[in-house]
DNA sequence: CTTATTTAGGAACGCTCGTTCTTGACTGAT
DNA sequence: ATCAGTCAAGAACGAGCGTTCCTAAATAAG
C-alpha cells in the first residue's frame, strides 16, 4: 500500500545526531537537515513532526546507543576500576557525548523534555562510576556520591576541553590516577 | 556637543554578560537586549555595531571582570593551594563562568574570534593552576601540565553540572581534597 | 537664541527561519 | 489495470530575525 520509504529512519537520526553535535541547535536549519540528511523536507515533518522531534529523537538515540553504552561498558567490565580508568584515557577524545555536552548547555536551560533526558543520563553517569568504585550503596540510592558527581563532571569538562581547542595528552589519566588512591 | 548619552556603557555590557550566560546566542534577540538592557536599538548599533559586535564585548568583560579575578584571586594568594581549594569548594555554584561556558560550546566552533579569547583565558586557567600547584616551569612554559589541564576541565564541568540541574554539595571539595595529596 | 549633534521612539527593510501546501511520479495491494 | 497511499520536488506562507532609516525631542557649545 503506497511507495515505501527511500530511506532508513535510523540512518536519518543518526546523521541528525552527527549535525547537532557539532554546531548549536539554532545554527541548524531545517534546509541544513534536508540537505545533510538526503531525507525530504516532507518525509523529515511525517515521521519527526517538527525540527525539534528530530531533535528529541537525535537526543533520544546519542543517550541510548551512544552514551549508555559508555556507562555499560564500565559497569559491566571484569575490572569495573580498570574501564573506567579507560573511560578517562581514550574517553575523552572521542566525539560521543558531544550531543549529551550541546544539550546540557543550550538545550536543557529552554526545553524541559531535554532537560528531563539529561538529568536521566547523568543520574546513570554518576551511578554507573559509583559502582566502578565500589560505592553500590550511593549507586543504589537516589544520590550519588559527591566523588562520582564530581568525576562524571570532570568527564564533561575534559571533552568539551579537547573538543574546543587541543587536547591534553595523558591529563584524564593523570586526573584518574591521582583520584584512585585509597583514602588513608 | 548635543545631548549625552542617558546609559552606563559598562552597566550595559554587564546586563548584556547576564543575557549571554543563560540562554544561547541564536536564543537572545535583539528586541530582548533592547527591552532588558534599556538602551535603545539604535544606540546599540552606534556603540556596538551589531549583536556580534555586544557579544563580544560581552564576551571580553566577562572573561576580564569576572573569569580573570577568580584566577587572579588562586595566583595572587598568599597560601594559592588553599585558594585554589576554595575555587573547587565554593567556586562551581557561583555564575561567574557560565559566559565562558556557553561560548565555548555554542560559539567558539563557529566563530574565530571567540575561539581566540577562550583558548587565550583557558591558557591563563592552566597557568594559573601550575601557579598554584608549585609548577612554575609548566606555568611559563607554553604547554600547561596534564594535571592543571585536567583540573580546569574538572573545575568547568563541575559548574556545568551545577548549572544543569542539582548541586552536589562537596563534590569539587572531595575532588580536590583527593587530587591534593604528594605523590609517593 | 541658534546650531550642531545625539538621543529616543518606532516604522520599515530584506532575509532566513520553521512549517505547510501543491503537484505529479511511483509502487504495492485489490 | 486500477486505485489508494506514499513518495519527491519545490513553491509559498507567515513569523521573526538582525539591521537600517526616518522623525522629533533634548542638550552642550557658539
Amino acid at each position: 500500500m503506497g511507495r515505501p520509504r527511500a530511506f532508513d529512519e535510523t540512518e536519518v537520526i543518526r546523521a541528525a545526531v552527527s549535525l547537532f553535535a557539532c554546531r548549536a541547535y539554532d545554527g541548524i536549519s531545517v534546509d541544513d537537515l534536508v540537505t545533510h540528511l538526503g531525507v525530504h523536507r516532507n518525509s523529515l515533518y511525517k515521521v519527526f513532526g517538527s525540527k525539534r522531534g528530530l531533535y528529541l529523537a537525535a537526543l533520544r538515540w546519542h543517550l541510548e546507543h551512544q552514551v549508555r553504552p559508555l556507562l555499560a561498558k564500565v559497569t559491566a567490565a571484569p575490572d569495573p576500576i580498570r574501564a573506567l580508568r579507560n573511560m578517562f584515557v581514550a574517553g575523552t577524545a572521542n566525539p560521543d557525548m558531544d550531543l549529551l555536552l550541546l544539550a546540557m548547555v543550550e538545550r536543557a536551560p529552554v526545553d524541559p523534555e531535554v532537560a528531563e533526558e539529561v538529568a536521566r543520563t547523568m543520574r546513570g553517569f554518576d551511578a554507573a562510576i559509583d559502582l566502578a568504585l565500589g560505592d553500590g550503596a550511593a549507586a543504589a540510592d537516589d544520590a550519588p556520591s559527591p566523588l562520582a558527581y564530581a568525576l562524571s563532571a570532570a568527564i564533561l569538562g575534559l571533552r568539551l576541553r579537547t573538543r574546543t581547542g587541543v587536547d591534553a595528552a595523558g591529563a584524564g589519566t593523570v586526573l584518574f590516577d591521582r583520584i584512585h588512591q585509597p583514602q588513608p
